[in-house]
DNA sequence: GACGCCGGTTACTTCAACGGAACTTCCCTC
DNA sequence: GAGGGAAGTTCCGTTGAAGTAACCGGCGTC
């Protein structure tokens, strides 16, 4: 008996003509959100600040600047960034094996809004916190 | 690098002192893990964009935006920036209810690095885009 | 007195991220 | 020929965000 034929989640179509903001951050394509939900990944930001202070690292000297990371994961975000463009991988036909991991140019160019970011958060985020806590805890 | 005793995969304290950047990267508390994290989820930018050009909008106005978000999801989104201090909820004793939420001082003073990062990606993101797809598709 | 609206809640399911542990390949050294 | 090191891969399990679908409570209207 589904009195409510309230379309409990159909909405598709009450929606006015959405404008360019609105509908854009929705697409998957959205330039913000591929690149928020790129960076949001737990080990993101990890490989791009260590990257960018050390120019180069190997695959265990990422792994080891911080002891909990498991080798699949790093290497799941590593291909991911890869993928992106962000980092550039070099094997070499070395042995033992020898892979170094450095930005690119395009990832290079993504440590300024990053920083901005950063700066945002270092002043704002102890506020957040405090609010967080606030509510609930 | 003199310490070459690493274990496979424990490593759990074979990091050398990490420097404050990589600790605090990885830190639950990390101010750039905890702002990230926040507006890289789904719903989120969608939230704070539709909020900063209206400055006011019902629940269901949100709703109606995109006709896509579950009320349930839309909740959880809501009361999470609130809980954070970046969004305000003002419930009229009306009937019907009403419910107004809006952007804090503190929630607008995000736009601003949010506004880099939408800079970077609307440059760069069609470029990560290619990239993407040329790794497999 | 059922209907509908608003702003939700509750219960269940699904899916991708993340994590743990062990195994692998190639070559080198002991 | 045992073991080691680099850079992974494979299998499996957990978790949590997100989605589906239905229900609720006050109130004003028809």
């Amino acid at each position: 008996m589904p009195q409510h034929h309230v379309t409990t989640t159909p909405a598709t179509s009450i929606a006015p003509p959405p404008d360019d903001v609105e509908r854009d951050v929705l697409s998957p394509d959205c330039p913000s959100r591929v690149i928020l939900s790129r960076i949001g990944e737990r080990w993101t930001m990890f490989v791009i600040l260590a990257l960018s202070r050390a120019g180069t690292l190997r695959f265990t000297e990422l792994r080891a600047t911080v002891g909990e990371v498991t080798p699949k994961v790093l290497t799941e975000t590593l291909r991911a960034l890869e993928a992106d463009g962000l980092v550039e991988r070099r094997a070499y036909a070395d042995s033992p094996p020898r892979v170094e991991y450095s930005l690119t140019p395009l990832g290079t160019s993504l440590l300024e809004p990053i920083a901005a970011m950063r700066e945002w958060a270092e002043q704002h985020v102890p506020e957040v916190l405090a609010s967080r806590e606030r509510a609930t805890g």
